[in-house]
RNA sequence: GGAGAGAUGGCCGAGUAGGCUGAAGGCGCUCGCCUGCUAAGCGAGUAUACGGCUAAUACCUGUAUCGAGGGUUCGAAUCCCUCUCUCUCCGCCA
């Protein structure tokens, strides 16, 4: 959520940041709405000052004897103007927060401006895509030849964008997982929290999934909760409502989820395979940071992500975000797109976003600065650390052999029990 | 699921026959004094949001906030109703 105080000071500058976001006009009534708040606010304000002076005159008199209903049956009839100003403003209030609830994130200055993906900026490669001499397979026909993948029973048990692992794909699965938190824990000081696969409402709020990507996320029939889609939801949310020591930030924090997306709107995208699931693991990193570390942690963050890619192996390339394909609540993005040779193509499997206070703002996070100025909201970054299932998917792609086998990535081997290889 | 207790400021904790309590006291923190170092001691200060005034996120000023929402009242942290959460006991359960 962006500061509506800010909004005022500059609507041309959010206006041509939001045209930059493919947003023009979301700011539309806002300005007008806010005027009327205020000159309500006043009024209203104006005529409790005069009750609570009244009222204490009130307690004045009664304590000397003396007669007040006079004043009180004046005091009572500003009541009723009192109550009716205050449901004004209620709802002048909620059609503001509406607006602001539903505005994306300004982006940074340093972020390329255009409509898509294709004005994104490649940063850098890491890793030599692998020539192969024979055809490759997809791993979507590599896992079920060696039945560690069983896309069909999983239909059967769940419906399609689902998947079960079985056997050595199983205990991949698994493996990449420990090895994921192993590091972050282990290597780059984040401290591993095991959270709730299911939050309130409000959680989503604060990181911006709602109110505007309800149809993405799985609800709870008859509660107000939600099917965690990102661990970012409830290790951001941590700390949501309280406010931290400037001396105990950046907190750094990683969890192991499984995710659900409802993946509305990508019939079609990504149908074979494990790319796109609605039930899918990851390990997430979160930053809660003071205000003028944030970018700092960003490229931090980043590299933190990009290592085990690296540890593994896997070839990959960085691709900084533009205006028109960042999220909604980022203000500057960091894609890590791993090799796919079905694909013949980089594959999204990391994204690394500093949200700055936007997150911050709506799940009111702040943070006692060292210096003891006034309290501030605090910056929120995340990023994936990385997709669990999109890295099995990498492994067994860039991994086969001729002969239909994997080789198991070096650095994973000790959490496969020394296995060298997936094999039939 | 049944019975009971409770939710107050960064923390602990007062405050119910409704009024001058944004809220005692303590801790913590900040600044100053004092002390050969440390500790102790003394003094002062220390909530947030939203408005007004401002160059100001500095003063000053107004309104709101004692779990959330509603009600009673001239006036509610204090009374009434609903909800949420926490704790204790019982039951059930991986």
């Amino acid at each position: 959520m962006l500061d509506a105080k800010m909004i005022r000071a500059n609507p041309e500058m959010v206006e041509a940041a939001l045209q930059n976001r493919n947003m023009p006009g979301a700011l539309q009534n806002f300005l007008k709405l806010d005027e009327n708040r205020r000159s309500l606010l006043a009024r209203v304000e104006e005529i409790k000052k005069f009750r609570n002076q009244a009222s204490q005159e009130v307690g004045k008199l009664k304590k000397q004897g003396l007669n007040a209903e006079e004043l009180m049956e004046k005091v009572r009839r500003v009541g009723d103007e009192i109550k009716e100003l205050d449901e004004k403003i209620g709802q002048v209030e909620t059609d503001i927060e509406k607006i602001l609830l539903n505005i994306p994130n300004i982006p940074h200055s340093s972020v390329p401006v255009g409509e898509d993906e294709n004005a994104n900026v490649e940063m850098r490669r890491w890793g030599e895509p692998r020539q192969f001499d024979f055809a490759p397979l997809a791993h979507w026909d590599i896992g079920p030849n060696l039945d560690i993948l069983d896309f069909e029973r999983a239909a059967k048990l769940s419906g399609a964008r689902f998947t079960v692992y079985k056997g050595w794909g199983a205990r991949l699965e698994r493996a990449v997982i420990n090895f994921f938190l192993n590091i972050h824990t282990g290597q780059h000081g984040y401290q591993e929290i095991f959270p709730p696969f299911m939050v309130t409402a409000d959680c989503m709020l604060g990181t911006g999934q709602l109110p505007k990507f309800a149809e993405d996320m799985f609800k709870i029939e008859g509660r107000d909760m939600y099917m965690v889609p990102t661990a970012e939801v409830p290790l951001t949310n941590l700390c949501r409502e309280e406010i931290l020591e400037e001396k105990d930030l950046p907190r750094y924090m990683t969890a192991y989820t499984a995710c659900f997306r409802a993946e509305a709107g990508s019939h079609g995208r990504d149908t074979r395979g494990i790319i796109r699931q609605h039930q899918f693991n990851k390990v997430e990193l979160v930053k809660i940071t003071a205000a003028d570390s944030s970018y700092e942690e960003l490229e931090k963050l980043t590299h933190d992500a990009e290592e085990v890619l690296q540890l593994l192996e896997l070839p990959y390339r960085v691709v900084l975000l533009s205006t028109g394909d960042m999220g909604f609540s980022s203000a500057k993005t960091y894609d890590l797109e791993v090799w796919m040779p079905s694909y013949n193509d980089y594959k999204e499997i990391s994204s690394c976003s500093n949200c700055e206070d936007f997150q911050a703002r709506r799940a009111n996070i702040r943070y006692r600065p060292a210096s003891k100025e006034r309290i501030r909201y605090v910056h929120t970054l995340n990023g994936s650390g990385v997709a669990v299932g999109r890295t099995v998917a990498a492994i067994l792609e860039n991994y086969q052999q001729e002969d239909g086998s994997v080789v198991i990535p070096t650095a994973l081997r000790p959490y496969m029990g020394g296995l060298l290889k997936i094999e039939r």
